[in-house]
DNA sequence: TGGCAAATGAAAACCGTTTTCACTACTAAA
DNA sequence: TTTAGTAGTGAAAACGGTTTTCATTTGCCA
């Protein structure tokens, strides 16, 4: 993920905004109905295909950035170069375990950072604000299907 | 950073190789007495402005390939688009705290990830490969330079 | 010395994302 | 209702880091 921005800016509202905006809806509808991550594009072109006027990619651009600033949605970086986005428990978030092979991802349960702010700000003087954690390897199938075939 | 790649091939060494060629090597040389992370573009002005014929844009982004490759350059993504690169000992990674106004860097000692990956193994039937993990907030100059001024 | 594979670099292509800017939809007075 | 003023929208262009392409050069070795 990356848990950065969501500075509690109340007002300050230099356009667009923190409320949720017609595009945004839509938005967060598609992301509310899918498991997967999904990147601007994915949701973009899911909008496409059902929504009789679906809003341009630029909406989706701007829309989720609100989203993610509003703590609805979470933004996960995977160090290619596409963000890719989930919807999250208002304000939660969470790292994930990528398998290389099949490209799927489990949620790890806790955060490995958070319970460590502490111990970094004591030890380092550093006062941690976000942070990006991402863990990619095989799943369990993927890591079956690797043995038999003797294809390390 | 990012652990990623550094598949363990021996051979199947199609071009761009795992030896150290002469733009690599000179890649390394900026690396090895630079202490903060440099991009590609970074290493290439360096160069630009020391050597006589300096290696292209594109074969210091082939080098840099190489030298993460060989194990002796760690990649470092902060999901910027802009990724990072530093000299590492051979087959080593680290991770860093960033500080989010002054943009300096500071390595952790130890890996959070891997002295996790048995009991994610356990856990989650997961065999972790390779994981990103960094850390932002505010340096301790920083903290002090924010908070007399009260402009939080 | 000739032959070849590897290395190199300039320029173009890529591709996700951001900016620009003209236009439309809202909203809140008047 | 009309009328502003404001926020939202989208097409197209710009951006910026990275990758591809492809013609040329370099280094090796038979
Ligand atoms: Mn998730
Ligand atoms: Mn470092
Ligand atoms: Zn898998
Ligand atoms: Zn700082």
């Amino acid at each position: 993920m990356s848990v950065q921005g969501s500075h509690g800016h109340s007002h300050s509202k230099s356009p667009q905004s923190l409320r949720l905006t017609k595009g945004a809806k839509k938005v967060l509808e598609v992301l509310e109905r899918t498991d997967e991550l999904s990147s601007a594009q994915d949701i973009h072109s899911a909008l496409r295909s059902e929504e009789d006027s679906p809003p341009g990619l630029t909406t989706v651009y701007r829309s989720l950035e609100s989203l993610v600033q509003l703590g609805l949605v979470q933004a996960v970086d995977f160090g290619d170069g596409e963000r890719r986005y989930e919807m999250v428990k208002p304000g939660e978030h969470h790292h994930h375990l990528v398998c290389e092979v099949c490209r799927t991802s489990v949620h790890l349960d806790q955060c490995l950072v958070q319970q460590l702010e502490e111990s970094i700000q004591a030890k380092y003087k550093f006062e941690v604000r976000g942070h990006i954690l991402e863990i990619f390897g095989l799943c369990e199938q993927c890591q079956q299907a690797m043995t038999p075939a003797g294809k390390k």
